[in-house]
DNA sequence: TCAAAAAGTAAAATATATATTACAATATAA
DNA sequence: TTATATTGTAATATATATTTTACTTTTTGA
């Protein structure tokens, strides 16, 4: 069974920066996941899991839901 | 570099049983992953990716927030 | 300007989410 | 009861998230 074809958007970057300025290295340490890896998921190059997702929701202190949707 | 220890929970199940009683074959159906892959996440055995996250989110018209947390 | 920091990106390796198949255990309805 | 639907679970295979390393491009501050 194949998943639906809707796609991850998300407004991490944005949220990164009104968060203090952090830098993407910044975050992805606080997050626990490499700078290429938070990289590629601002660019919505791919589909993260919850815990990542979970993380930084925490640390840039703004809901899931606000971060992450999905497009079409 | 390590993922943090915490833990992903969730109230898939309960929510589902609250939305006309879907089973896990149909709210799997909806979502487009298969029954044992739902089973797998509502029993918190592992770490769903966002997108899954948000066609759950979606089907079961609750917040991703309000479904997906983490523990400690 | 210019140097340093930050961001973008890419290839190969690894870890793990998800599928597939199959069967056992439990709940439900007749 | 008993048959059937639903759920739990397991082994193997596959797809893809994430790491590692490394380099280029862009931004920023002196």
């Amino acid at each position: 069974m194949k998943l639906k074809e809707s796609i991850v958007k998300n407004k991490v970057k944005v949220a990164r920066i009104e968060k203090n300025n952090l830098t993407q290295g910044e975050l992805a340490k606080l997050v626990g996941v490499t700078r290429q890896t938070m990289n590629l998921i601002e660019a919505n190059k791919y589909n993260p899991t919850i815990r990542v997702c979970l993380l930084i929701s925490k640390h840039l202190e703004r809901p899931l839901d606000e971060l992450f949707w999905l497009e079409e």
